[in-house]
RNA sequence: GGGCGCGUAGCUCAGUUGGUUAGAGCACUACGUUGACAUCGUAGGGGUCACAAGUUCGAAUCUUGUCGCGCCCACCA
């Protein structure tokens, strides 16, 4: 045993145990153990995107906890990390640190500057999450955009392009004409705002009553194709099988009938064009419709529309090209404008409302979608709901109510998934275009032993470059990142492999660690894959974040100011108790940071600093004179050594705190294991028992066989305190193990190694003399009120103290009642009536009433 | 419109399969404290468990409904 230190300084300790451990490589998986023994988790690769938020520190801490425990536990943790460092947020972080922009510049020069860019960001993650004590695997560090990440990422496409689950199609998608890009339904986000519905009327052919439509979006009336109105509409009859003609244009479109109309809204008839919707969409499908498309891959108007052919015919071709010219190049919202303004003059913009609209919007840019006709690479999820159900199924949700979230999304969906990106760095689709004689336009894949391949630089077997045109798109981070965990594993599946033997004994994981926001993404996309490649589920279990927010409950966002730097937070209330107050929250539930939590986990560093230090004097002494020798709580008990029943109904306590918080930890539910640890530790440990045994620990000489009993039961108490906490406030507690263990041979390093969680085997029968402990302190507790109604001091001595009632006192307590003396200050112990001169109060329990003759204090 | 979560002390939250008198920390009040700890201790005040009805010997807990907050999904002319 070392001798205490002085002075506990958590960033001291910081420093020299993350040295310690990262020259121990003490989270190291160890391929050398059992299979069976495998704990994988599937940690998410952060967004190299330059910010570093308190989000960071909530939810990797929250399963780094876990890790921790399931390591102590005795599993063979493969706790791996990497980054994702490609991608649009990767691009803008790129393009704001080197001032450029990526769609000006070509793609190797700029790629070349993302590789220059992205190494500091990693530093920045690095730091933190070292600093937070995250038990990772430091040799397991990937990143996304690395040689075997694209390896593995292009094997996944190989294996569902070969296995017609993925396919290039020319259709309508979503689009973003910010950053030029088409999206999958995922990046779609929703934002409220003020619109106008504008009632326009469209002609009718052969004359009659105008049909008027209203919309939102009068600048796609060149796109319309067909005039829809719902069948039990009172013009349907009129109407159906007539021509319509659009204003401005002077399109002749049919009038068709359908139910998807609302009869209800606008007025009741509305303009079908390519593309307003998805409902735009499903009738330009349903009825075979033209494809007259207005808006371009900016989001601005067409200037060259091939109006007045005989696909597109117009009756007055002059104004359509009037109106044409007039929109050219303006982007959709001035194009609204304009045509607004020119409707109005002609006197077409018949009425105007005012409407609460909910407009698509990309996730990133947050510009307005638009649905463009291009060619992108989809994998097929829409004819799987029921298989990716399924899945989603034999997945622990935890919490279970999680699992709603991917079941309403999946049930919601409307798109395969769009994997290509017309963007600059991300892993290239693996495809090249023949173009030699008889085969234009054939798809050349590479093999799987060419990987990665660049189309844009590498060259298909047997192909000249004049021969090919390459592919330029690239993949959609996510998939990559939703094959995070075969990133790890190192192989899609049998036919696909880098190293078959470690995916077979890795894959499927024990546990996905992410937060609820990402649900639809990274979840989705990982059992998509999963279900794609080999027919199983990615991992076990999902254990689901909630969200950080700002201490008022708000959500912490830049725009309120309310963002709180992680840095300056670990700095203010150190690592160990920033990690406590993380060990509160529960999983799936929002967090507010709360100043009492992190406070009170600065707290319970110092108290177990010095509960640690307190217990450390007596167990020095005991060792000194060759007394401590302790084995395990229980044979202790059993042979003898640890006599004192006060001794053993402390340590059944702690048997029984060792048994919930297990319970609690192997059911995800790690804040009830802290709030049962804290319980005991502070209450029952500290404010009692710790009391109770210094009449016992203040011994001269050779410890007597009641004091040796009080050390080994210090001993066994210390021990298995510092092993309960530190998953939780992992600095102090390797700090106090290093104190304890530092110097014997034999001890494992570190408190955190495999296999250093408590073993209920070893611990004492849970609850024994419970019912003698329980009367102590309640007689303790009732003693102490005396003196605090007296406003005396704890110390001031008594002459006697008296149990009043029929009581067996050496039956309640046990043989216990010189501890009772010590503790209360008393000079004797009785029962029956209270003496005259007492002054008397209740347990807590309301079972006893205790008196003391209080002894005037002398000054 | 459908669904999920939440609503318990002034604040932040716990409350296991229904079971004595609903708990913790912070805050508040009083007192105490020269050897583990003022980052402390002891005691105290403070709750119609959102509301209503029901089931039950018994409800914070189960059922139904209402209200409020947050979120997910859908609609979106």
């Amino acid at each position: 045993m070392k001798a205490f230190p002085d002075k506990y300084d958590a960033k001291a300790a910081e420093a020299a145990l993350n040295a310690r451990w990262a020259d121990e490589k003490a989270f190291q998986w160890d391929p050398g153990a059992p299979a069976d023994s495998d704990y994988v988790i599937d940690t998410p690769p952060p967004t190299v995107s330059g910010a570093l938020h308190i989000g960071h520190v909530y939810s990797y801490t929250q399963a780094d906890i876990t890790a921790r425990y399931m390591r102590m536990s005795g599993r063979n943790v493969l706790y791996p990390i990497g980054w994702d460092d490609n991608g649009l947020p990767t691009e803008r972080l790129v393009e704001k640190v080197k001032k450029v922009r990526g769609g000006t510049m070509a793609r190797e020069d700029f790629v070349a500057l993302c590789k220059d860019v992205i190494p500091e960001y990693e530093q920045q993650f690095r730091d933190l999450f070292t600093r937070l004590a995250l038990s990772v695997d430091w040799s397991r560090e990937y990143q996304t955009i690395s040689d075997e990440s694209r390896t593995i990422s292009q094997m996944s496409f190989l294996d569902l392009y070969h296995k017609g689950l993925l396919e290039r199609r020319l259709e309508p998608s979503l689009w973003d004409p910010a950053d030029r890009t088409a999206l999958a339904q995922a990046e779609v986000e929703e934002i409220e705002r003020e619109g106008k519905l504008n009632e326009i009327p469209f002609q009718i052919e052969g004359g009659g009553e105008p049909a008027v439509i209203a919309t939102t979006r009068p600048e796609l009336i060149g796109g319309c194709g067909a005039l829809m109105i719902h069948p039990e509409h009172p013009r349907a009859q009129e109407l159906v099988g007539k021509r319509a003609v659009s204003p401005l244009y002077n399109v002749p479109v049919p009038i068709i009938a359908d139910e998807a109309v609302d009869p209800e809204k606008g007025t009741g008839m509305v303009m079908c064009c390519t593309f307003g919707d998805i409902q735009d969409i499903n009738w330009w499908r349903a009825h075979r419709l033209p494809l007259r498309i207005v808006i371009d891959r900016a989001g601005k108007m067409v200037d060259q529309l091939e109006i007045g052919t005989d696909d597109w015919p117009s009756l007055n071709l002059e104004e359509a090209r009037e109106t044409i010219a007039a929109l050219a190049g303006l982007k959709a919202a001035k194009a609204k404008e304009a045509i607004l303004e020119i409707l109005k003059e002609k006197g077409l913009l018949l009425a105007q409302k005012t409407t609460h609209q909910v407009v698509p919007v990309a996730e990133r840019s947050g510009a307005p979608l638009e649905i463009i006709v291009t060619p992108q690479w989809f994998i097929k999820t829409l004819e799987f709901k029921d298989q990716i159900l399924e899945k989603a199924n034999e997945i622990t949700w935890r919490p279970a109510y999680m699992k709603q979230r991917l079941e309403s999304w999946v049930e919601g969906l409307k798109w395969d998934w769009l994997i290509s990106r017309q963007r600059h760095f991300g892993v290239p689709l693996p495809v090249w275009y023949s173009k030699r004689a008889g085969e234009e336009g054939k798809m050349i894949t590479p093999t799987a032993d060419q990987l990665p391949v660049d189309p844009m630089t590498d060259l298909p077997e047997g192909y000249e470059a004049h021969e090919v045109e390459p592919e330029r798109d690239v993949m959609d981070t996510w998939a990559t990142s939703s094959v995070s965990p075969q990133l790890n594993t190192r192989a899609i599946n049998e036919d696909y492999a880098l190293d078959i033997d470690s995916h077979r004994r890795q894959f499927p994981m024990a546990l996905r660690p992410q937060a609820h926001e990402i649900i639809r993404t990274w979840a989705f996309y990982t059992i998509v894959k999963a279900l794609h490649h080999q027919n199983t589920v990615p991992w076990t279990n999902i254990a689901i974040s909630g969200w950080c927010l700002a201490g008022d409950g708000s959500k912490m966002s830049k725009s309120k100011g309310n963002v709180v730097d992680p840095i300056k937070l670990l700095d203010q209330y150190g690592v160990d108790a920033v990690r406590f107050w993380t060990g509160t929250s529960r999983l799936g539930q929002d967090t507010a940071l709360s100043e009492n939590t992190l406070k009170q986990g600065k707290r319970v560093v110092n108290k177990l600093w010095n509960a640690t230090k307190l217990a450390h004097m007596a167990l020095k002494a005991a060792d000194e004179a060759g007394a401590l020798n302790p084995t395990t709580a229980r044979e202790d008990i059993d042979s003898g050594a640890i006599s004192h029943p006060l001794d053993q109904w402390l340590l059944g306590r702690l048997a029984e705190t060792v048994k919930a918080a297990t319970e609690s930890f192997e059911s995800y539910e790690y804040a009830n294991a802290q709030r049962v640890i804290e319980d005991f530790f502070w209450r029952t440990y500290c404010d009692n028992y710790l009391e109770i045994v210094k009449r016992r620990t203040r011994f001269e000489g050779a410890p007597s066989p009641e004091d040796v009993s009080a050390c080994l039961t210090l001993w066994h108490a210390t021990d298995t305190i510092v092993r309960l906490y530190a998953p939780f406030t992992p600095y102090v507690t390797d700090s106090l193990y290093d104190v304890l263990y530092g110097d014997q041979d034999g001890a494992a390093a570190t408190v955190h190694a495999r296999g250093q969680w408590p073993k209920a085997q070893d611990q004492a029968e849970p609850g024994v003399n419970r019912a003698e402990g329980e009367a102590f302190t309640q007689i303790l507790a009732a003693a102490r009120k005396v003196k605090s109604e007296a406003q005396v001091s704890m110390k001031t001595p008594a002459s006697t103290l008296t149990v009043v009632g029929d009581h067996d006192l050496s039956a309640l307590i046990g043989e216990t009642v010189e501890d009772l003396l010590a503790v209360t200050n008393a000079e004797t112990a009785q029962t029956g009536d209270a003496p005259a001169d007492a002054k008397a109060a209740g347990s807590p329990d309301e079972r006893f009433t205790v008196a003391l003759q209080l002894q005037p204090q002398e000054k």
